[in-house]
DNA sequence: CGTATTATCTTAACAGTGTCCAGATAAGTT
DNA sequence: AACTTATCTGGACACTGTTAAGATAATACG
């Protein structure tokens, strides 16, 4: 998009690195103030800069959220591509690890999870996001694919697909479910999310069919 | 709060009805626009008000956001509930039933689902509002008590309540990805989200541990 | 019936927001 | 040294939620 004569450095301006003190700073405003609590102005505030100053890095208020969830997709991919490799040769490890590592991710990252998967906020035609975000995608399907003894060039059984639907879904709601706090409330129980009913939840993991 | 000398009637007073004319104007925004669109002004003008107007009936736009959410809940109980008589007394179906309507429901009503799980943009304090979300629930642990054999009175175990998580998880994640539109992306596949992806997904339904 | 009270709504205002525009400034290029 | 481009400022505009003070209409009460 931009001409770019040369690609040298591409900071220390006026400001020295703007384009990346502006997304710390909205990676700590939608912390702090969850993400509806993010505006441009605070984040160009915490800066330094004037309100108009951020429009020629990111253009919009979208542009600046569309970078932090490109950059929570990145780390996101990252920490299940460990956690696949963590499973070895078996399949099922495989998918429990990833699955344990995306509901971890989550709660860790609370804001910027909720960003990423909160469409509307980020934009998504924005530089490679969608395909960074497809990509966690892919290493979950990986995992399924090697489940069901089935390569890359294969096309996914309908079982198969329907399994992979449901073990995404799973840990998705579960995240997004202990993120809104509605574990805790919903039964009566008490106990830490992440080490007691996280693991029980995945004890029923749904298993692929393998019969056929 | 209110005095109210009688219970009367408690509309009909300078515009008729503005207290349901505002909550019907914000359900429009929100499926017209998107939650994040939506504005109190925005809902005033369509009901033909001043934007200070709405403070009188719900306090703040918190408080109208959270009236919808609140039928919302209603209706999404009432769904459930009639779902869960459908599958009689088995179960299984009763599960499977709940666990396609829970899906329907967010579907047919994308607005309204995303505002009623996307917390920070209704108050869980206004009315009984938690305790009507906490209703929906309780349908869904009924089902999981019949099919772990237990009495509503008796504690849960730690298997039934992650086969509960998990089982919440699934549907809720589920509709979750689909209202995003990440499911129709994410494989190559094409197909219709409820004829086709829903069926195959629910046959991945998390299973009961029986065998104890 | 007439008056007082209460509920309802309007007008006006304030602070805060995103974004655009015309310039100013500094870096890099020729 | 002159020119071009990237970067940032200051000011402005339309819009937002919310509040305060006042107007109006429905009800309650004597």
């Amino acid at each position: 998009m931009k001409p770019a004569p040369k690609p040298r450095k591409k900071r220390a301006y006026h400001h020295g690195d703007l384009a990346g003190q502006l997304v710390a700073a909205a990676e700590a405003i939608i912390l702090e103030r969850g993400v509806d609590g993010f505006t441009l102005r605070e984040a160009a505030r915490r800066a330094g800069v004037s309100p108009a100053a951020p429009a020629h890095h990111f253009g919009d208020a979208r542009g600046l959220l569309s970078e932090v969830a490109l950059r929570g997709f990145r780390d996101f991919g990252d920490a299940l591509e460990a956690a696949d490799k963590r499973g070895g040769d078996d399949p099922q490890k495989r998918l429990h690890e990833q699955g344990a590592a995306y509901v971890k991710f989550a709660l860790a990252n609370p804001a910027r999870f909720q960003l990423m998967f909160q469409h509307g906020k980020c934009d998504m035609g924005y530089k490679d996001l969608a395909a960074v975000g497809h990509r966690s995608f892919l290493i979950l399907e990986g995992a399924v694919r090697a489940a069901y003894g089935l390569s890359a060039s294969d096309t996914l059984t309908d079982d198969a697909h329907g399994f992979l639907l449901a073990t995404w879904s799973v840990v998705h709601g579960f995240a997004h479910l202990a993120l809104g706090g509605d574990l805790d409330g919903g039964s009566g129980r008490t106990g830490d999310v992440l080490t007691s009913f996280l693991p029980r939840m995945l004890k029923h993991l749904p298993p692929p069919n393998l019969q056929r």
